[in-house]
RNA sequence: GUCCCCUUCGUCUAGUGGCCUAGGACUCCGGGUUUUCAUCCCGGCAACAGGGGUUCGAGUCCCCUAGGGGACGCCA
């Protein structure tokens, strides 16, 4: 059988540098065989799916590189692959599963599982589901949903004994039974979760192999027990190290840029991060660090992959970057340049701001530096005002990053009316608010218009700008991030 | 707390029982090339988490301890 493997983003976010990791992964082990990679997207979180996101992830890949050969856009004969249009199939597989037993409704209130989890955990059990709506009769499961009461479906998980599976990179793995919960299959409001759609799409797609975080290796024997229950053998598994902040914790935002638009704007090239992203898991065998996606699929062997997880270290990435950056003939380095901002379409909506402050073409420049480029770099000083001392600017800017973060448009009038309430709420003029944004973002207080510029920034550099702008007024220790946390919430903030 | 995974220079790693006096890369330091800077070249600092075994021989195999990470949601 030929090799298939997929990569399967949840469109609930901005695009992460994860995922580019593990589609790199699973686009080489597919090309490697001569097999198909295919994205699939995962919506099954109504609450925080959005198109805008899918669209988003899916422009990120394909900067990068890492194209599907099947996938919602491109069609292919496994589809649909957006799980949200499959629902009719996931229903279809938990009803077989309730038929056979393998898994049983369950009618307990939000309050009894919450009681429920509170008691385990004060008796330092792992928590996990009682079991008490697996003893309902068939019959009785079967008229208390028709009379249309809310219920979910939940996987019927053994009492005791061990789970035993293999992972491709770690070896033999047991897990005993007890350590497991019954995990709901198929949410109230008929979506099915992770644990039931992608099992029935990795086999009824075919994937053979699938590469994903170690984070799930956790979950495995609850796949394992749907695919037994439901009569498939598993894929072959691997779990790959999760990327690490430099402190060792999972990646995330809070500690690294993880956008994968943060890269992109700042002037990565694609395939300097993808031959790093392969750095992080995997080496060559003969040592070699510089090579591209192709060089790496001819070489490929899973046996290389590593078990420990990586720090990503954005020195030796920028290091990678310029090491490509000067591989290329002028020419190329034009183009990349042009394709990267320096073009038409990137420029002219920066025309209305930039106009009306020019008098001779060569004011152009100085005035969008910081939108095409890295800002300058500011020190204490710059943030001097004659109305906000240190600590007031630190607040402005950690309230600010805070309310951006949970801003779910990016536009300008968004922007201005979240902080303008967000200084409304302070008590802050707003005049006096805006300086030391101006100066976290633009590098100075006298600039293009805020909010223009934080939009065409994009998220992930807005935020890393203002974590550096914290950082440069004297950080935030435990104490002091409690306390701005606590003024945060107290805020009433018409906004949030 | 419970369970699972992981552990070689500060960081990414090579190493699959003798080739290891542990190699490479980034960073840092020193030197050279260069009108400056950068590039480039040369050199240097720096690690097998600890303890027990197995073996003629252990970074490599086993066990224990410690440390780190992850999971424990009607999120993925």
């Amino acid at each position: 059988m030929s090799v298939r493997t997929r990569v399967a983003p949840s469109p609930t976010g901005d695009p992460h540098v994860g995922t580019a990791y593990m589609a790199l992964f699973n686009l080489v082990l597919a090309r490697s065989q001569g097999g198909r990679f295919v994205l699939r997207i995962e919506d099954t979180d109504q609450e925080r799916s959005s198109p805008a996101f899918e669209t988003g992830i899916m422009d990120a890949l394909r900067w990068a590189g890492l194209d599907w050969d099947e996938g919602p856009d491109v069609g292919g004969e496994f589809g649909p692959y957006r799980q949200s249009e499959r629902l009719a199939i996931y229903r279809q597989h938990a009803e077989e599963l309730v038929a056979s037993g393998g898994a049983f409704r369950c009618f307990c209130t939000k309050e009894r599982l919450d009681a429920l989890r509170r008691s385990q955990q004060a008796n330092r059990e792992t928590p996990r589901y009682d079991g008490l709506c697996r003893g309902l009769e068939p019959t009785q499961s079967r008229d208390r949903a028709a009379n249309g009461e809310a219920y979910v479906v939940r996987l019927d998980v053994p009492e005791s004994g061990t789970c035993r599976f293999a992972d491709g990179i770690r070896g033999d793995i047991e897990i005993p039974w007890r350590q497991v919960d019954m995990q709901v299959l198929v949410k109230s409001d008929g979506f099915p979760t992770y644990h039931l759609a992608a099992v029935v799409d990795d086999h009824l797609m075919g994937i053979t192999h699938i590469l994903r975080g170690e984070e799930w290796l956790n979950s495995m024997p609850k796949h394992q027990l749907i695919y037994d229950r439901l009569g498939w053998s598993p894929p072959a598994h691997y779990h790959l190290p999760l990327l690490r902040n430099p402190d060792g914790s999972k990646v995330s935002k809070r500690r690294n840029p993880t956008g994968l638009d943060y890269y992109r704007r700042s002037g990565y090239l694609p395939e300097a991060l993808c031959n790093y992203l392969a750095l992080m898991g995997w080496s060559m065998p003969d040592e070699g660090e510089i090579f591209s996606v192709e060089e790496m699929t001819a070489a490929f062997d899973l046996d290389r992959l590593s078990t420990g997880g990586p720090v990503f270290d954005l020195t030796k990435l920028a290091w990678m970057n310029g090491q490509y950056i000067r591989a290329m003939d002028p020419g190329q380095f034009m183009d990349r340049v042009a394709d990267w901002a320096v073009n038409r379409e990137n420029l002219t909506p920066l025309v209305p701001l930039v106009q009306e402050r020019t008098q001779r073409l060569a004011d152009l420049l100085p005035q969008v530096d910081y939108l095409l480029g890295d800002r300058t770099a500011v020190d204490e000083s710059d943030f001097v005002h004659k109305r906000l001392d240190r600590d007031d600017c630190k607040r402005v800017v950690d309230h600010a990053k805070r309310r951006l973060d949970g801003l779910t448009e990016w536009d300008r009038d968004s922007l201005r009316d979240a902080l303008v309430a967000l200084a409304d709420a302070m008590g802050i003029k707003v005049r006096d608010f805006l300086a030391p944004l101006f100066v976290a973002v633009a590098g100075r207080t006298v600039a293009l218009p805020l909010f223009d510029s934080m939009a065409y920034l994009g998220r992930d550099v807005v935020r890393s700008r203002l974590m550096d702008a914290l950082a440069v007024l004297g950080g935030t220790g435990k104490k002091q991030a409690k306390r701005l946390e606590r003024d945060y919430a107290n805020l009433t903030d018409p906004g949030t």
